[in-house]
DNA sequence: ACCCAAAGGTAGGATTTCCGACTATTTTAT
DNA sequence: ATAAAATAGTCGGAAATCCTACCTTTGGGT
């Protein structure tokens, strides 16, 4: 570990104090949330990030080959790849070169509209985004150390809280 | 916006169905969570940066100014900033080279420890922060699309959550 | 039929973050 | 008292991400 851990028991509860303590406590619960979520977030990649080491793969190559897997082809094009999973053009392009100099995905010339490029999975792809999921389902997402009551109510907060902030409407 | 947005009325739901499908029912939950986290990530800080690209600030940076005007002394050794935010020491030393260069903080050096730096909020930094403050308080943090029972609820399962991930304990 | 906007993808550049290696200082242990 | 270990900060490099700008192809409106 290279960052230092010398805290106070609670950051968060600590800038939520001071939040109150200056005024804005009608914004306080909400700093609070979008601070621990920012956390949160940061301590899970970490987590996955050193499960799938072994693999070469980092989490945003990982969900793009899980992706890829659970189609029925096995493949897509890249602008569906894009929107599916909300990253930037240009990062899907850089991911698939990546993928690709792995051997994991192989870049294929849509057969009719010639501006489109399909990534298709290949074996070894396969072969490691499954061996890569046991290892995350084992390690991570199998027990986050919350109750399944806990665990339900959050998934349904969480949800509740992307779609106030249009993650779900927008159908198209 | 540069990102499509032809989706599935919800694919972290998706993703769940398919790792019920395929068998990983244990993990499907927590896979859930963890997407869910990433996704609202992703959303906050994209509104966050939109509100803060007036005063040029990045989250991150606008995090070190805050931090910095809550102490007593408006000043903190460098180390002691990359132990509170949870940042590497590296990041700690660019960000300060940014916030430097744009006048809103200064180094120092430690009166007593040579090998010390201090960095010290300057006039402007406080202004910008508070300004910042004021704009983040009011456009994303004091309404997240919650009641207020649910934000309550949701707060206290994410520091339950980072409880279980070693967020809060090594005290020190 | 034809032209022009829209869609798909890539190149180059900027920002942010981390890691490993390094220097300088301070503290600890023998 | 001195050698070894820990602490503080920085430099160079890698990776991921986004943005703007650009090229090619497609498709709709007239």
């Amino acid at each position: 570990m290279t960052i230092p851990n010398t805290r106070l028991s609670d950051p968060i509860a600590e800038a939520r104090r001071q939040w109150v303590e200056h005024g804005w406590a009608d914004a306080s619960t909400g700093m609070a949330i979008v601070t621990s979520i920012t956390r949160a977030e940061q301590l899970f990649l970490k987590t996955i990030d050193a499960e799938l080491r072994p693999f070469d793969l980092s989490f945003s190559r990982y969900e793009f080959l899980r992706l890829l897997a659970f189609t029925r082809q096995g493949a897509l094009p890249l602008s569906k790849a894009s929107a599916r999973l909300q990253v930037h053009p240009t990062t899907v392009t850089s991911t698939v070169d990546r993928l690709e100099d792995q051997g994991f995905v192989q870049r294929v010339p849509h057969p009719t509209d010639r501006r489109t490029t399909l990534v298709e999975i290949l074996p070894e792809g396969r072969r490691v985004v499954d061996a890569a999921t046991s290892t995350l389902n084992a390690a991570v997402f199998a027990s986050l150390g919350l109750s399944e009551s806990e665990a339900s109510s959050l998934l349904e907060l969480l949800t509740r809280l992307r779609a106030a902030h249009g993650d779900l409407d927008e159908k198209v």
